[in-house]
DNA sequence: TATAACTTTGTAATAATATAACGTAAGAAA
DNA sequence: TTTCTTACGTTATATTATTACAAAGTTATA
């Protein structure tokens, strides 16, 4: 079951209520500004938050952009596969749920036989606003 | 075609020859220091360099790592479907070269039938040494 | 040739992202 | 209580990446 927000630290109820605001990814150091009101002031207060949050999966990592956004899964211990669709025009980013695509990805097996136990994958495009 | 090393800047080619004789990624400072004797000494000379090879690809970001690896595939121009196989406890790290997975994700549609011109995907797990 | 346009280079400075280290405090468990 | 763990606050620093600008080299073509 997914943690519950109860079961959040103060500073990572803070840091996760204005990622969940936010229609978009939200930088560390744009968090930590929107934050300093509220009493986080350093950014490993924030970047500890953050750690936390990914770990729990209530928030991902856009890694290309080093970027967070909160996830919209209800099911959303799911840390270990994500995948995500961005904009390369307007930056927008959206998470993409596809049973179909994390089947497939999770189940996937390299030369080896290799299975991975967690996996991220960023697909780039133009959205249909942009075109 | 892929662009011939020949068309590469001085620059571009002392960079290049540095990541691909490392077996693993390198990161950007460390490509720098390895370089200096070769007189880039400071860091827009590196960046520069591994852009342009980036978006030749010659090589590729690995994005959840900050750091680059050259590309073995012999069609390296394919900057733009990448995927990779990461060991979280050796950090070794490999170009996994699947036409089939390439092929999956080429074609991969969203909900709204929005498709991708790009795509990173990252793999994690334990690799069999490790094991 | 020359001269403009463009690309690449070198360099200094700085911005942006992230972590180390250390001591304190608060809560849970023994 | 004592111990253990987790979170917190703080300072400092490490790491990753870009801006800005002038100089040098290349290419195109008048």
């Amino acid at each position: 079951m997914a943690q519950k927000q109860e079961n959040l630290s103060k500073n990572q109820k803070i840091v996760l209520d204005i990622i969940e605001k936010s229609a978009q990814p939200m930088k560390a150091y744009s968090i930590l500004f929107n934050v300093q009101k509220k009493g986080l002031k350093a950014p490993p207060q924030v970047y500890r938050a953050l750690d936390k949050l990914v770990e729990i999966g209530k928030i991902h990592k856009i890694e290309s952009r080093n970027a967070f956004i909160a996830c919209r899964n209800s099911a959303c211990t799911i840390a270990n596969a994500t995948a995500f669709s961005i904009c390369e025009s307007c930056e927008d980013v959206k998470e993409i749920s596809s049973s179909k695509l994390s089947k497939y990805l999770s189940n996937f097996q390299d030369k080896e036989g290799m299975k991975y136990n967690k996996y991220n994958l960023e697909f780039f495009g133009i959205c249909k606003k942009c075109k």
